[in-house]
DNA sequence: TGAACATATGAACAGTTATTCATATGTTCA
DNA sequence: TGAACATATGAATAACTGTTCATATGTTCA
């Protein structure tokens, strides 16, 4: 932590730097945040999203697709509800899980093509 | 894992689900990027990203500005060049840092924007 | 109703991660 | 050159995360 120490003018004057902290969005939007894009931070939530993206899947496919357990979906698609990356709906015996809207395969294929430039 | 499993027909038929899976990025493009994402999700890590937004900036004032000691944003710069989400260049006795390109502000946006019209 | 199927969930465990502390490296300038 | 400043890094630790296993809940249909 940086409480009381005196402010440097090494790169960026004082009160630049005053501007850009005031500039920050506030924790309580930054955190739910962190925690938005920590549930792409994950392999097996990657697929769940790239399956839903190309259609509505059930539980148990969605568990052949990956590749993972019925229960490691389970668990991944309450996180992914939670963040409201996806959503469902019952169909019978069965739950559908979809995409929650654009924005997820925004930042998905955002973070692909960042992937693509930068490789090698 | 669920190798030899029966393929079931209960919400799709079981050649849309090969389909599906074998529509799937391969690993060694969706492993990389979920490392990717897993930077964004972090508070500080999104702070510094915002910070550097805005203007570049230095070690000694990140570490101000997003109020941790310089130490851990020195750890989470590392992480950030890494993964080629920001970049360095030297200026005497500092090393200014900077976002690598337009794409990591389009992502931080695009999830400023999905949190924005889920809330509540 | 009850058997069979589909999904969800809690506890436990192994692996990962963010910070701190101490210290090393690199740069400037008197 | 060497003191002062700026940044980087390794080790240690506490907190968190993803999977598994066992089991519970919910739904259909005979």
């Amino acid at each position: 932590m940086s409480e009381n120490k005196p402010k440097k003018d090494c790169c960026f004057a004082s009160e630049g730097i005053e501007k850009v902290a005031k500039m920050l969005s506030p924790d309580e939007e930054l955190m739910p945040l962190a925690e938005f894009f920590r549930i792409f931070g994950d392999f097996t939530r990657l697929k769940i999203i790239q399956a839903l993206s190309a259609h509505e899947l059930c539980v148990c496919h969605l568990a052949e697709i990956v590749n993972v357990s019925q229960s490691a979906v389970s668990h991944q698609l309450r996180l992914l509800k939670q963040y409201r990356l996806v959503k469902v709906r019952r169909a019978g015996k069965e739950k559908l899980y979809s995409l929650d809207d654009e924005h997820i395969m925004e930042i998905f294929n955002t973070g692909l093509m960042h992937l693509a430039e930068k490789k090698g």
